[in-house]
DNA sequence: CCAAAAGTGTTAGTCGTACACCCATGT
DNA sequence: ACATGGGTGTACGACTAACACTTTTGG
């Protein structure tokens, strides 16, 4: 590689995340409101440019910490944007991850040195956002679809248990359908990855109902 | 973005790919020997820096021309790399692709301005590579699996059509595992991506068996 | 004691798996 | 004519989908 090569210079990585919550029903990802050029005012996903010393992950935790105050949250690699363009700035490829947390056991920055204003939007109401963040936010929603029903993901968003009706609803949610609720339950009481607790809760209905919770992932066993 | 903020500088993209063909039953990837630092000498995946003015997939496929005089083939996205001593020049975040073509089908350049060697490598046999190819090599082959398994990907290996029990064999190859003849059969005419044709070629027996080929991806309809 | 959601079991249909026989051809 | 792989159909078991009744609690 000819370091010098003009060609190779004025490259940057942008780290951006979906972090998406089930809220009463309702399927809703967070947005920041920026504070500075370019796009000054205008909502956006959470993220910003990596550092040189910093993993894709790392750099991305931290901006999301200095944007939204949030913390210690599970992010998954969703996409990778590359357009010429996609940044008026410098020539930047986007890496973007997806994350699903229960909104109501953290607490987020309403204003930051970054940015003005921070808040969750329902998926069918989502603005005109900076950058190609509305493709990225289309692309991640999609992925979490197929990754709440191919892996135990949802895990993030019960980190200390939840009902079957509870979690029955947020994949109803989320993937639009809805399923017959002893069949929900068979299905996924078969796939290994939940266990019955003692407790119980109420939940919409006047009876409790169990609590489950999702096992540590060394405790999953596999078949063989 | 501040662009001043040096911790913003040196950084560049490594595009790289895996390409794979199963020769008489065995699956091999296609590999480089470099005439430069760094690395010199050293076989790798092909691939190499991106420019400021291209996108992902045409800086690869400039790369891959330039590399092995290969061109026209279908790449699709694998994974992300972002170690920061990847690579000893520069901090370089690496974006990895895959593809699967019939090697008979293409001539590749032994030597080039940049390449001392070119050659098709078994997996069970592949060298101490460059970077970190092992890993995203690795990577590529698992991935290689899945989506043989759940997209129709096989249709870059093919073409202009094939035998089922040429496919067939192909599958087991590179899944290392074996199928019966008539359940895959059935599986594979089942998932509706292919036809039959008219002709026939001699396999491995006596008997010709039918060409099938993939249909465009326009004629594929879904189920609703 | 009634309404409303939570919890459970049984049956029918569908899909995948296992398996045996006939066919077309080259030698 | 026969050996070799190519092509097809059927029966069984496993999983998925449809569906109805009992249980627990709050009001």
């Amino acid at each position: 590689m000819e370091v010098n090569n003009p060609k190779y210079r004025n490259q940057g990585i942008h780290v951006v995340c979906s972090i998406f919550t089930v809220d009463k029903g309702v399927t809703k990802v967070l947005l920041i409101r920026r504070k500075n050029e370019p796009f000054k005012g205008m909502w956006a996903l959470v993220g910003g440019a990596l550092y040189n010393d910093e993993e894709l992950i790392d750099g991305l935790k931290r901006e999301l910490k200095e944007k939204t105050g949030i913390e210690n949250i599970h992010l998954e690699m969703a996409n990778v944007y590359s357009r010429i363009d996609r940044s008026p700035v410098m020539r930047m490829v986007a890496i973007s991850y997806i994350g699903i947390v229960d909104k109501n056991k953290l607490s987020i920055l309403k204003e930051t040195l970054k940015t003005v204003d921070c808040d969750w939007f329902p998926l069918d109401r989502i603005p005109k956002l900076a950058y190609d963040h509305n493709e990225i936010l289309e692309d991640a929603a999609k992925l979490l679809k197929e990754r709440i029903k191919k892996t135990d993901m949802l895990r993030y968003l019960y980190p200390s248990g939840f009902t079957m009706p509870e979690i029955q609803k947020v994949y109803e949610s989320i993937l639009g359908v809805s399923f017959d609720r002893r069949n929900f339950r068979k299905k996924l009481l078969s796939l290994g990855f939940i266990k019955e607790t003692n407790k119980t809760e109420r939940f919409e209905g006047k009876k409790p109902a169990k609590i489950y919770e999702f096992k540590k992932q060394n405790e999953i066993k596999s078949i063989f």
